[in-house]
DNA sequence: ACTGGATGTGCAAACGATTGCACGTTCGCG
DNA sequence: CGCGAACGTGCAATCGTTTGCACATCCAGT
């Protein structure tokens, strides 16, 4: 069907030389131990056949097949996408593809896709759906495979993570609600058998300690999902309780969207009534009104320093010391979604 | 470094018989040729050994990588996702991996991919970012690669291509302002360039003729982006041009969301001063005040179709006819950024 | 002039699978 | 009982590269 491509053999006859010599002449490595004259003429024939190395049989021979795999949750969550772009801008330049797989967050899947990459021998992996405690990845990493994860980290191995800043996040936004006189604040939180969701939590907890800052256990619901049904359900949850609160502090963006969609629902204003802020400070996060008040993390950003860390976890000699633990600087981002507590409600 | 894995030679090894009946054993349309207990013994030792098939020896051999291409402008754009979560739930369940790409609109980009997805010997590709006169890909059919375009196609070539009802959405749309009262309404166009903002447009005169509206050419003006910036600026135009105008008919929701903004800017609101309408419905639209009417296309079902056609392409004894042409239904959806016509303005 | 180390090129074996062909059994049928 | 077909398995080539090794050739040093 496709009309076939030149090979190292049309160029060794196409030269009168053997195809060691032209595979030695096409590679900058070997170069040097070629007659530059035969070099010359080889690169012609190349050029004047258009040949392209056969990234196949170059990945049977040497076992490289210059692809990655990278792992997300769910490619439709918006704070993917410039993870991925991140993650390209550094790999795509150096000649490598990257596979992308959505584990929708089960576990099955993940295991699946998890062999399906290995079968097709990527040289790493970038993970950025991994449980707290993810016995396939970390069997993968101890068979050789390189890898690193994103956003979340798995625990008793030692497998470079890049994560955020969540302390200092949650800390700010709790500072910021502090500022504005918010004493009785509830804590939305996440999943808590992904990491994201456990450090935000505990997060939560020291700084509202550090800070002296009672808080109400009954005002700090768990939700199952990082989405706005959560986030609606939760909420819904807190208001049943029947104690009383200011603010909602919530482990990520939307799950702040079904905060307010649902105390809007109950005819409470955000935020003249309750404020509530978010984290990750999602693409098209602006568009929602009020405009959410939110931490932000570096996304693109987070993705480059993943894909460099593999890069080096790829080609090291085992001697080379990968920092084990990366953490991301994040921004408070003040928005209305946030406000000074009512005068009636202090 | 990664621990070796087991081969169809160690199978064979492993049960006494020949590699070449290990592989006839474990391959369902070959089986039948092998007496069942030797394949049973053979299964029972794959097994055991934890055979996982070698999917770069099996490329090289068969010139299939079950592996194909996916090409689009920028995965940032939410309307993506969905479209790769729909072609990878037909694909992946094939044993099918895709490798996508941005293009990010640049001629020079998508050529260069392109070649890096046929040297990594592609089964087909999904293109979902083609320019009308696209000589690169053309090409590429040309030599007999499965390829479908999606949202776009390229011209004057039998490349299967999935497209909107842009026609439909349009007319629709049109019918649905002035039903509303409107009368002089300007389109946003997009770029020329893209077979989208082309179709749209004619799409706009032709449905604005059959309904005999006068559509007044200075209010008809061309975005070369579908991005916000360029709905706000020729938002900008034609506000200064100084015809007057009571709707925005925009080729898409981007568009739709920098005139809304430039149209705040000019103490315009949006409905009650001028209606606006988008076109796609993108994920995450619903966050935007005023809740913007537009025209819902199939992200995921596009995915899907595309995806479905590139099987029958690449499985195709070539006598099988596949459809040139596939049109997917639109929805108009009403919203709060269309109103009725202020009476002062009639 | 002879030895010895470069230096450049060719040879052939991998990598792990698929597959056309040949070979040796076994079985059915006349 | 014998012949040929059918059946099951093995052999070896092949896909396009890379790479350790052998083998010439040449030149320098003694």
């Amino acid at each position: 069907m496709q009309k076939k491509r030149t090979t190292l053999k049309d160029i060794a006859r196409a030269t009168g030389v053997h195809v060691s010599t032209v595979s030695r002449a096409l590679d900058p490595a070997e170069r040097k131990s070629i007659t530059p004259e035969v070099v010359a003429k080889i690169q012609a024939a190349a050029e004047r056949l258009d040949y392209r190395p056969n990234r196949i049989a170059f990945g049977l021979r040497t076992n490289r097949t210059m692809t990655v795999g990278v792992v997300i949750p769910d490619i439709t969550n918006p704070i993917f996408p410039p993870i991925l772009r991140g993650i390209e801008s550094v790999l795509e330049p150096l000649g490598y593809a990257s596979i992308i797989v959505n584990t929708d967050s089960e576990r099955e899947r993940e295991i699946r896709l998890l062999e399906v990459l290995r079968d097709r021998g990527v040289d790493g992996l970038i993970h950025a759906a991994v449980l707290r405690s993810d016995p396939s990845i970390a069997k993968a990493a101890q068979d050789g495979l390189s890898v690193v994860t994103l956003n979340r980290r798995v625990e008793r191995s030692n497998i470079p993570y890049v994560i955020n800043d969540e302390d200092m996040g949650i800390c700010e936004m709790l500072r910021h609600l502090t500022k504005l006189g918010h004493r009785r604040i509830a804590h939305l939180a996440g999943p808590q058998d992904l990491s994201t969701g456990q450090l935000r939590l505990a997060a939560f907890r020291s700084a509202a300690e550090r800070m002296s800052i009672d808080i109400d256990p009954e005002l700090i619901v768990t939700a199952i999902r990082f989405d706005e049904a959560e986030g609606a359900r939760c909420t819904r949850d807190l208001l049943a309780s029947g104690h009383d609160f200011t603010a909602v502090l919530c482990a990520n963006d939307r799950l702040a969207l079904g905060c307010i969609d649902v105390l809007r629902e109950n005819g409470l204003d955000c935020p003249s009534d309750i404020s509530v802020s978010g984290f990750n400070d999602m693409p098209f996060l602006h568009l929602a009104r009020p405009r959410l008040t939110t931490v932000r993390i570096q996304q693109y950003d987070a993705g480059i320093t993943a894909a460099s860390i593999l890069l080096r976890l790829m080609n090291s000699g085992a001697d080379d010391d990968i920092p084990l633990e990366t953490v991301l600087p994040v921004e408070l981002m003040e928005r209305d979604s946030t406000g000074p507590v009512a005068a009636r409600r202090r």
